[in-house]
DNA sequence: ACCTGAACACCGTTCAAGT
DNA sequence: ACCTGAACACCGTTCAAGT
């Protein structure tokens, strides 16, 4: 059956569903879909190209909504949205980091963030900083409970107090933030 | 002449900063001493080892001085030691970030912070939770701009404004999550 | 237009055998 | 004790040639 980008990617996202991002390569992919690694550079630019569309496809679910008069706690969901998403996926975390490297702008939930922390009465420049770190907390932490998941995975770790602290953590790290922009506000 | 842990850390610690990351291969490691990739498994684990100890290296000019009276000044010097030596090597942020999801223990920054953040007036937790969001936030805002200047080297981005505003936005991050902090103090 | 076959230039790691 | 030689099992990417 014929080869296309979308069964491309929806197998890319099975591999790394299943077995994570080590064993995402071009070739292996190929060899799921049953063909030669050569076919898929007809459909795809590159492995860079491919990890980009593969990060929009986990942040897909996240719609940085809009306020609805609480711009800060819209922001707090939005974080956990996203939080949520990149939970979903293993090593979800490192491929939007990888991909937010390569395509700076292709991701689309920093705008969103933005947006709120202007509304919440930041001016643009401090809304675009605080929609940055807000990004850079986000990533840093996922990316931090997903590699002790993934070493606890591979016996390398004791499976630790499997409770959900690590949302509550998580809260305090966006709680932190807002409270730390909060000084800036006009209004 | 023999080859020594010395030697090998050294000459990778070379490769990284002229070529970057992705030119350190354990084979290009071996090349460039003069020896066969296989000699170096006599003196080093495996690549994983080595890098923790490149990123140790790394980071070893940066010592978070203790407090002298103001934890907040303190906090805000040692983030931008870590930036700056972060910086000094090229993907430092990387070879960091990669370390410490390796070996979580091993990099002495993190506990540094929270014991001047504990001296603040936060309780233990909230110290802890504090220096990781800080930690996050430093990681991925320097891996930001080295990734930049990664780009920028290999033309697939416009310079930009070198001015250091870099340096601004940075600061602007660590400051609001100490103001952020600020409300759990009980001191 | 789309894919195969085959190649190019690499990887990290292991391990018998040498010195 | 320390290193070589050689292998194992991989990579990403390109490209003439086929259909």
């Amino acid at each position: 059956m014929a080869l296309t980008r979308q069964k491309i990617v929806d197998t890319a996202l099975e591999i790394l569903r299943s077995y994570g991002l080590a064993d995402l390569s071009m070739r292996r992919l190929a060899r799921d879909l049953g063909v030669q690694p050569g076919a898929l550079y007809w459909h795809v630019k590159n492995k860079q190209e491919l990890l980009v569309v593969l990060a929009e496809r986990i942040l897909e679910p996240v719609k940085v909504g809009d306020a609805g008069g609480d711009p800060d706690g819209a922001v707090r969901r939005s974080a956990q949205d996203l939080r949520a998403a990149l939970l979903a996926v293993r090593d979800g975390s490192d491929v939007v980091s990888l991909a937010q490297a390569l395509a700076p702008e292709s991701l689309t939930p920093l705008s969103g963030l933005a947006a709120l922390l202007t509304e919440s009465g930041l001016s643009e420049l401090h809304a675009h900083w605080g929609a940055k770190s807000l990004t850079h907390y986000i990533l840093g932490a996922v990316a931090e409970e997903q590699t002790r998941a993934e070493l606890a995975r591979s016996g390398l770790l004791e499976p630790g107090p499997d409770s959900d602290t690590d949302g509550e953590e998580f809260l305090f790290g966006v709680n932190t933030l807002l409270a730390g922009l909060e000084v800036h506000r006009t209004r």
